[in-house]
RNA sequence: GGUUCCAUCGUCUAGGGGUUAGGACGGGAGAUUCUCAGUCUCUAAACAGGGGUUCGAUUCCCCUUGGAACUACCA
């Protein structure tokens, strides 16, 4: 148990949740809670050209939907709010100040241009050096008074020291360091629009916040002795470090036709939460899986709860690997998960599938209910369930050929269905289900000397018009007796 | 290109100086069976390579190789 930890969920609502994210989200939240510390969200939004309300609405409805809860931050505040980056602008600018007052960062003024021409130069010279060339670095007052006299707004940039080592502490990684002229020089703090870039705005925050422990993606250890830069520039300790694992997606190399791993993106399926919820993943599914790629509790057990997870979730079992995201493995887990569903609960999950495509209506809700037991273990996502039901919508009278199963004459069809049929008519009367009708059925078939498929399959034929479907009996619970009864008498007719 | 990080079955991982290197997904085989699923049983499948350290390395160290990330007025 480590004391008052607080750890925050960071995100920047410029584009859907997504696996990645999510994954990172749920590492702080487990800790904290693990520890009996506080969740904090806080919005990173200072990009205003990527910026959509829609991210910023998916953010909360995911985390909603996954059930993470935080202690502090938007809808619910906080001692240390806002917790809104862009509700927070004069504070990064009067720390930017302060650098520039220091002398630890300076005003800078160079055109997009000339800075899109200079890195272009370096990479064509194929140069070891990159990153701004310093040119603002000395500016006279009166020249920045000339290009402030222009209208130009500055940018404001941090003093990269330019000899040392900078050297970080990673609790899964050890030590980190870098070379101080190997950080990219000089980059911006606070941008000509007046807000600040990452770098700035998460050390003011995370340090204003109290954040005890930073646990972000791999991808960030690149920056973290810029970070520690800047830390040490404000005199302030900075927070302990744990760099999550990357969540990687696999793809086949067009050209060279070898596998290759990068960071899981679109390419590679559905990245972002909202895909998987759409699709009928359950959230603890999902929750589950994404939790168990960079994270293992024995090796052994793989089921657990969120709830377990709040108490289990141990940071040294993190791995230092990037993980593959295996959307096999993911299909396991839900159609697990689905299988522990009651039928109640079922029922309300999967009617809005059936509802939105027109298969079904609110009123059929029992129906449905009693359609279910022939369906739970075959479905692998909610959305499945439309499939199987096509039948009741899109019924497409079979034709001869369909009718008569393999090995079997017309004839034979039409004694299966007609013992199939006549012994569906009783059974729908009394209240059986569907095993001990299937037990009756097959006995029927028994005694007539056939084949159960001779039976079962013209009667699933007849009423579904499909060879694949789910068990015949369900079915019929489905449609209602009615039109089953009416399905099959017509199928009768053609095998006659 | 430069910098940094990483390395156990195809994938997620357990383990750890001496093990038959364990589990799960996926694959294969079989059983159950009215189709498709599901379920059950069995099975193949891994310590990247080379040097050290050591009585002994998959495990510790170094190098190589491979992979990844970063290299923006994006986060």
């Amino acid at each position: 148990m480590i004391e008052n930890v607080r750890v925050r969920y960071a995100p920047s609502p410029t584009g859907l949740q997504h696996i990645g994210g999510v994954r990172t989200a749920l590492y702080n939240y487990f800790f904290a809670r693990s520890n009996g510390g506080k969740f904090i969200l806080r919005i990173e939004d200072t990009d205003r050209e990527r910026y959509s309300t829609e991210s910023l609405n998916d953010l909360y409805s995911t985390l909603d939907w996954l059930g993470i809860d935080w202690d502090e931050g938007p809808v619910v505040g906080g001692p240390y709010g806002p917790y809104i980056q862009s509700e927070r602008l004069s504070i990064y600018q009067d720390y930017a100040k302060k650098l520039i007052d220091m002398g630890k960062a300076y005003y800078c003024y160079c055109s997009e241009e000339r800075l899109e021409s200079l890195r272009k130069k370096q990479e064509e010279e194929k140069s070891s050096v990159q990153g701004y060339d310093r040119h603002c670095l000395n500016l006279t007052d009166e020249q920045r008074m000339e290009l402030e006299k222009k209208g130009i707004k500055p940018v404001i940039r941090l003093k990269v020291p330019t000899e040392g080592t900078t050297t970080f502490h990673d609790i899964l990684m050890g030590d980190i360091s870098r070379d101080n002229k190997d950080i990219s020089p000089d980059p911006v703090l606070l941008k000509s629009d007046g807000y600040p870039t990452y770098h700035l705005a998460n050390v003011i925050d995370d340090h204003l916040m109290g954040i005890t422990h930073i646990m972000r993606a791999q991808e960030w250890i690149p920056s973290g002795p810029l970070h520690i830069i800047l830390y040490e520039a404000f005199g302030w300790e900075p927070p302990v470090y744990c760099h999550l694992p990357m969540v990687m997606g696999k793809e086949v190399d067009e050209e060279t036709g070898k596998i290759k791993f990068a960071k899981l993106s679109k390419r590679h399926g559905s990245t972002s939460v909202r895909d998987f919820r759409e699709k009928g993943y359950l959230p603890e599914a999902l929750l589950n899986y994404v939790t168990m790629v960079g994270w293992s509790y024995d090796g052994e057990k793989e089921f657990f709860s969120s709830e377990e997870l709040k108490t289990v979730f141990d940071l040294k079992k993190i791995n230092k690997a990037p993980g593959v995201f295996d959307y096999k493995k993911l299909d396991w887990f839900n159609g697990q998960y689905i299988r522990k569903k009651t039928d109640d609960e079922l029922v309300n999950l999967l009617m809005p599938y059936l509802i939105s495509n027109r298969i079904v209506t609110e009123k059929d809700k029992m129906k449905v209910k009693s359609f279910i037991p022939g369906i739970k273990d075959r479905l692998t996502v909610l959305s499945d369930v439309v499939e199987m039901c096509k039948f009741v919508k899109d019924y497409k009278e079979p034709d001869l050929q369909l009718l008569i199963p393999k090995k079997a004459t017309k004839e034979i069809a039409y004694k299966g269905l007609s013992l199939a049929y006549e012994y569906v008519k009783r059974a729908f009367n009394q209240c059986l289900d569907d095993t001990a009708m299937e037990l009756q059925l097959t006995e029927i078939a028994k005694d007539n000397e056939m084949k159960n498929a001779f039976l079962f399959n013209p009667l699933r034929i007849a009423v579904t018009g499909e060879p694949v479907s789910p068990p015949p009996f369900s079915c019929i619970r489905l449609l209602g007796t009615d039109e089953s009864f009416n399905r099959i008498e017509k199928c009768l007719q053609i095998l006659k």
